[in-house]
DNA sequence: GTCTATAAATCGATAGAC
DNA sequence: GTCTATCGATTTATAGAC
């Protein structure tokens, strides 16, 4: 499809440039603590053009949790085929803690009633979710075939899991402990994740 | 020391009812969606009573914090001294899953500064959080010296793993899924976090 | 200490001029 | 579409009678 005329291009860069701000907002304060003042000062516009682009604050976090989705399933389009399954469910979970801790990853709370209802109304987020969570699922059932993930394990448990890293508390918590740098976050999550917290007897790669 | 006069015994009873009511709350909606309006409803007297026990909705989370702390430092003492320091890890762990499966397990937002501030601010809390931590983590290091944990990670890294089950959203989301029991979920969410995702050799006992 | 009533501040959302 | 200005609702916190 065409990209569309020069006004329709530069109301898509002003509305990126929104959700840009959004997503960094919704990563530091949370939903909650989120102003939609504290957004249009960022944006550098006024509060009621805002509202213009977009009719909530519900529909503007939706917004940034489409975006993430998206990049996520870019992340998970990038993978080598002919990579193994649990290889490629390390790497995305491994860009998930990496977005995290850099600071850009929005996160929503499970609780509020009416975000939900707004998520689970936009096709554009469930969709997402689901051909997402389809693709990891697949290669999750394949890494349990391959006898890399403990096949008597729920596929749900392992989606669910590897999903909840992107709000583990545990990154910010390390980072904030300040003895280790974010590479070294990053792998030892990882291996709590993937391997536990038991002393493992050492194994054949 | 004294338990207090008749009036002050009547006085702790309705604090207690109060924090009661605030941990629930936190456990359902938490902080940010608790109002001090719906507590007061919810324990059965006025606002303006409520805050003649509580200086601010912060002291108000902060109180049910220390409960839960509380009842933390209860279950570590009540482990027998002669288990293994791995078993004792297991057994808190797992109470503390399954208060949080039981919708009781208070959860707070780790970016409001107000309440970071009160809660760093009472002596009760970090005191209370100190000695169980230290506790934990004497228990992790003897884990370690007894080739249950595994002695390359930080002891940070496990105390932290551990204490985020409280806060874990997976135990959630497969109870919606409706297809397991809070036991069986329990069972799973300990599984992945001492032994991982991967498939495990099996092991001597 | 408990109540009713209200102050004081914040926030989401909108009106209306340009 | 962008702005200024403001509404209406909600929320924390308090005043003052009893």
């Amino acid at each position: 499809m065409a990209r569309g005329s020069f006004r329709e291009q530069l109301l898509r860069v002003r509305e990126d440039a929104i959700i840009e701000s959004v997503n960094r907002l919704l990563a530091e304060k949370g939903f909650d603590l989120m102003t939609v003042d504290e957004v249009a000062a960022d944006v550098g516009i006024a509060k009621a053009s805002l509202y213009k682009h977009f009719a909530s604050k519900e529909a503007l976090a939706a917004a940034a949790m489409v975006r993430v989705l998206r990049k996520s399933a870019e992340v998970v389009a990038a993978q080598p085929a002919d990579a193994r399954a649990i290889d490629k469910l390390r790497a995305v979970t491994r860009w998930a803690l990496q977005v995290q801790l850099a600071g850009e990853m929005p996160t929503l709370p499970s609780q509020n009633s009416s975000l939900r209802a707004e998520l689970l109304g936009s096709a554009a987020y469930t969709d997402l979710l689901m051909q997402v969570s389809d693709e990891l699922g697949a290669w999750i059932e394949r890494a349990q075939a391959d006898g890399d993930i403990e096949p008597a394990l729920p596929g749900e448990l392992v989606l669910y899991t590897l999903f909840a890293r992107a709000c583990d508390p545990v990154p910010g918590f390390l980072k904030a402990g300040g003895r280790f740098d974010d590479a070294q976050i990053v792998d030892m999550v990882l291996g709590t994740c993937f391997d536990g917290l038991r002393r493992r007897p050492e194994r054949a790669s």
